[in-house]
DNA sequence: TGTTGGTGGTTTTTT
DNA sequence: ACCACCAACA
């Protein structure tokens, strides 16, 4: 929501018995703010207003006396709703926001907590977070210990298994015999064990361990519980419909004591259950908490009534939900617009054409969003803003600090902050080159099991001894001299400096100097960058804790762009425009929710593309292609089923291709049908292939598509029939290729199996048929 | 030790 | 199509 546009409903009478926090609220937001006391459940649809009513129960309860902000929980799910809030209260309560110290992330909460209480979990509180990269890296290192093949039981499904059962809580004597028998035919336990124990060595923890060891404790040691329960008064929790088992035994042992307990969600928004979000805890919160109060916000001040419509028509194919009717005063707009095309290339075309339109409009860029499913797919739009010079950022993607040299710098920081942090240590201690390799890591490793000690300090002893050539024990030494003189200075020094200390020492800026590819000159502009982003912090460990838990990317550089990415990043923002892309079946419901998570699964998937019509302020747009490139094979794909489901009385239709949908019936009739395996996986619902499908297959797309009469345009080219002269496995002679056989057609473009070059796709008409 | 080319997995989604 | 990993060379 943005704060500064004028409140939207305009109904609410001002009244200055009620405190000007509440007084741009509507009814049921005004009685979730105004009931403080006990169980509250704010069941709020999309574009409803939660966050106005959150923020404005905080300012409430502070300007009222009710708590002291320190007495506040208030738990999010993203850094950025977490800032937002903050700054929302904030101007409430005409002060700044710094008061409020359990604001924040599940995640940046524990942190916080385990700082404090370390020692409880076998941690020193300057302990390191690892990232996945990191915990697959040490995985692997004990799975070849343990002498399990790696490529049966790879590092990546332990680490799949291990998060679960961080999720749910369970530590590893808590497995029973099924969740042993998840890896390595029972070696579940001991693997995940192991793992425990060689981060406790390493003092680190890893993003699961954040709740898990923080809710042990609060398990095992009943004062520090009973600490936290008296101090917080007050719990509220956003995006409830998210959270999974270890964050709702954190919050049941946190409200335990006062039991002012309020929770945000909307169960048809939930779109985490991969991650172990269990929807189950909201739907139960009433059973969990007696007497809750129940508050239902309705009024959707965010869409127009057609995009509303639509994305309630959609939800509605769901059988698993909490029925709601959300209602709009506003009136007008125009109906969502669902665009089919050729293929990718033309989707992002079209896209693009319909965002410079926009932009002749005056509409601002920055309220411009692409939406879609998977980050592969942010490619092809990147490709063509690039192209035609509009301005874009892609929000996750190849986040900026987890480029190469920024993971490098970030590893000497923290072998410096933390000597213990073997792996940091193993990821610089030849880089750059020093001529140091897999021997003597190796030996380093030995010397270190050997002696009980991180790698680092084991090193220098190795270098002290005849272990080693010279060679490789002069360089251990004086790098190690460097990271004793290095922690000195960290000492004296700003981290912002230490930084470039080290860089400048370490020989990193000269690699970088002296490499003359492409990328150096960006990598060393990187580097200065995440010095300038250091000098925000004091000391080098908040740093350090703010680039592991803030994962943060939308550094706004003020120029106005269009943003891509995905749907679940997507949640909680809401843009004027909304292009949703990708809409075909295998893409969109994924071919894995499809094939996999049974009805489940294609329910979340409903959810999701549900999540994505609402973000829309005024405008949707949703477009499928019938052709795109997937694991770099051309494939062929319908709408998605969430398109059929749309009610058509708020949607337009729009079809780019020639003879529509008919092109793809000829190619199915040479595959088996397309929709079978739907059948089979959703035999309840018979009538899978509903009016949308029977649109597409029967031609109801728009058979005279505008954009044909353009010239030049790749549309034009698709119009071509096929030749009828050339079937797939014709044998056909080209030019420049040679021989080939005919492996797939589409239109009048051929994919062809050379004989001498290859797979190349080519236009019928290069080619001559070879009886 | 560092470099090269083949191979295989990979695409959900994130704190 | 692309990247990461491994095996064989320089």
């Amino acid at each position: 929501m943005n704060p500064n546009l004028p409140h939207p409903s305009g109904g609410v009478p001002v009244d200055s018995s009620v405190p000007p926090y509440a007084q741009m609220l509507n009814a049921p937001q005004r009685e979730a703010v105004l009931t403080t006391e006990g169980p509250v459940l704010m069941l709020a649809g999309a574009g409803t207003g939660k966050t106005a009513a959150l923020t404005a129960r905080m300012a409430h309860l502070v300007a009222t006396r009710r708590a002291w902000p320190s007495q506040i929980l208030c738990v999010t799910f993203t850094n950025k709703a977490a800032r937002e809030m903050r700054e929302r209260v904030a101007a409430h309560l005409g002060a700044p926001g710094e008061g409020l110290p359990w604001l924040g992330t599940f995640h940046s909460i524990c942190a916080k907590m385990l700082r404090r209480h370390a020692e409880l979990a076998g941690l020193q509180s300057n302990y390191t977070i690892i990232d996945t990269d990191d915990q697959l890296r040490l995985l692997k290192q004990i799975i070849t210990e343990h002498e399990i093949d790696e490529k049966r039981w790879p590092a990546r499904q332990l680490a799949g298994c291990i998060d679960r059962w961080k999720n749910r809580g369970l530590n590893p004597a808590d497995l029973d015999a099924a969740e042993n028998e998840a890896y390595a035919n029972g070696k579940g336990a001991q693997m995940y064990g192991a793992y425990q124990d060689r981060l406790k060595a390493l003092n680190a923890c890893d993003f699961g361990d954040l709740m898990l060891h923080i809710l042990n404790i609060f398990r095992k040691h009943t004062d520090v519980l009973a600490e936290y329960q008296s101090c917080f008064k007050y719990i509220m929790v956003d995006e409830y419909q998210d959270t999974n088992a270890v964050q709702y035994l954190w919050l049941r042992l946190l409200a335990q004591s006062h039991k002012n307990i309020c929770v945000v969600g909307d169960d048809d928004q939930s779109i985490y259950s991969w991650r172990g979000a269990e929807v189950a805890n909201i739907l139960r919160f009433e059973k969990d908490f007696a007497g809750t109060h129940v508050v239902r916000l309705e009024q959707n001040y965010r869409s127009t009534p057609q995009i509303l419509g639509a994305a309630s028509g959609l939800i509605r194919a769901n059988s698993e939900r909490h029925d709601k009717t959300l209602w709009t005063q506003v009136n007008g707009g125009d109906k969502v617009k669902v665009i089919g095309v050729w293929d990718a290339p033309e989707e992002a075309r079209r896209l693009s054409e319909e965002i410079e339109r926009l932009e002749r409009e005056g509409a601002p860029l920055d309220q411009v969003a692409i939406l879609v499913r998977a980050q592969y797919q942010t490619r092809e739009f990147e490709d063509r803003f690039i192209q035609v010079g509009i301005n874009y950022r892609i929000i996750g993607g190849f986040r900026f600090y987890e480029r190469a040299e920024i993971r490098d710098a970030l590893a000497y920081l923290r072998v410096i902050a933390q000597p213990q942090d073997d792996l940091a240590f193993e990821r610089i201690y030849n880089q750059p080159k020093r001529g140091l390799g897999s021997k003597t890591l190796e030996k380093m490793h030995i010397h270190a099991r050997r002696v009980n000690l991180p790698l680092a300090a084991a090193s220098l002893q190795l270098a002290d001894s005849d272990e080693l050539p010279k060679r490789a024990a002069n360089t251990i030494g004086t790098l190690m001299r460097q990271f004793l003189s290095w922690r000195e200075a960290a000492e004296v020094t700003s981290p912002a400096d230490l930084l470039r200390l080290v860089l400048d020492e370490s020989g990193y800026n000269d690699m970088l100097a002296k490499d003359r590819s492409a990328e150096s000159a960006g990598r060393a502009e990187n580097l200065s960058e995440l010095a300038r982003a250091m000098e925000e912090y004091e000391t080098l460990g908040d740093f350090l804790e703010h680039v592991s838990l803030v994962m943060d990317n939308d550094r706004n550089d003020g120029e106005e762009t269009v943003t891509i990415m995905t749907i679940h990043a997507a949640k909680g923002l809401e843009f004027d425009h909304v292009f949703c892309v990708g809409w075909e079946e295998g893409v969109f419901p994924s071919q894995r929710a499809i094939d996999e998570g049974g009805l489940a699964s294609l329910e979340e998937e409903r959810r999701l593309a549900y999540v994505a019509i609402t973000r829309a302020r005024r405008k949707c747009i949703i477009m499928h292609a019938a052709n795109r490139r997937i694991y770099g094979q051309w494939t062929s794909s319908i709408p998605s089923r969430f398109i059929e489901e749309l009610p058509e009385e708020f949607i337009d239709q729009e079809s780019t291709m020639t003879g529509g949908a008919s092109l793809w019936r000829a190619n199915w009739s040479e595959n088996e049908d397309p929709f079978a395996h739907v059948a089979q996986q959703n035999p309840g619902r018979a009538d899978t292939r509903g009016p949308g499908w029977r649109r597409a297959v029967s031609g109801g797309y728009d058979t005279q598509p505008k954009r044909l009469a353009e010239p030049g345009r790749s549309a034009a080219s698709f119009a071509a029939k096929p030749r009828s002269d050339i079937a797939i496995g014709a044998m056909v002679e080209h030019a420049k290729f040679g021989l080939g056989c005919v492996i797939d057609q589409e239109g009048n473009k051929l994919t062809i199996q050379f004989e001498e070059a290859g797979e190349k796709r080519v236009i019928d008409s290069f080619v001559s048929v070879v009886s």
